[in-house]
DNA sequence: CTGTATCCATGATGATACTG
DNA sequence: CAGTATCATCATGGATACAG
């Protein structure tokens, strides 16, 4: 097999274990307001309607356990907090676009036959 | 705003529409099984090691509201059933290509400093 | 072969209150 | 501001048995 090639059933799992780092509702969305210019644990929650501080917190966790963000701590007073994107993280761009693209696409589809 | 842009709110709504239309573990690999090839419902399941019957079963209903797939019953005896990928499930094709370019990327970037 | 029916464990998400 | 602590709820997924 060339090199780069891949059987059907490392496709899967690869599918699969990206499917597992940007499961849930929240972990793009949170990336992509952190990525717009919300760095503080506030402004990504005023960004993101819908999600509570448990969320919010749990998520930022295993997001810079998957090295997708960069938690910094300013000890002035009061204490802030400043989340940035990795640039690893930016690697997720490319998939990010096709996202936006098929939802808004698919929004449509759906239009079609309702 | 020129035409085709769209605001950060919207992108999340898209994500968060993608995301839920490819949401949970098996979606995407059943599709990419059926797509390599396995039309039927035991051969689905063989190609997916550890799927049940049940989950493969919602899934597949799952799949058919969104219209990414296509079911065929075949009246003989015993009765067959075809499951295809439908032309529209393909738009997900740059979507899937990025997902596995990324799961692989990232199964490496974990070595690094494991 | 192609499913459906139950039952159950777990995790994800949400509501709310509270702390440094 | 930036969270943590509890409690409640719900969806996902899995085990197993059974039916057409």
């Amino acid at each position: 097999m060339a090199a780069g090639e891949l059987t059907i059933d490392q496709k899967i799992k690869y599918v699969q274990d990206t499917l597992f780092v940007i499961s849930g509702k929240w972990k793009l969305p949170i990336l992509m307001a952190i990525n717009s210019g919300n760095n503080r644990f506030r402004d990504i929650q005023r960004a993101l309607p819908g999600i509570t501080t448990r969320v919010l917190s749990k998520e930022l966790k295993d997001l810079e356990e998957n090295r997708l963000l960069k938690r910094t701590v300013y000890n002035a007073s009061p204490a802030t907090v400043d989340y940035t994107v990795t640039t690893y993280c930016r690697n997720l761009k490319p998939l990010v676009d096709e996202m936006i693209k098929w939802g808004e696409n698919h929004r449509a589809e759906l239009k079609k036959e309702a």
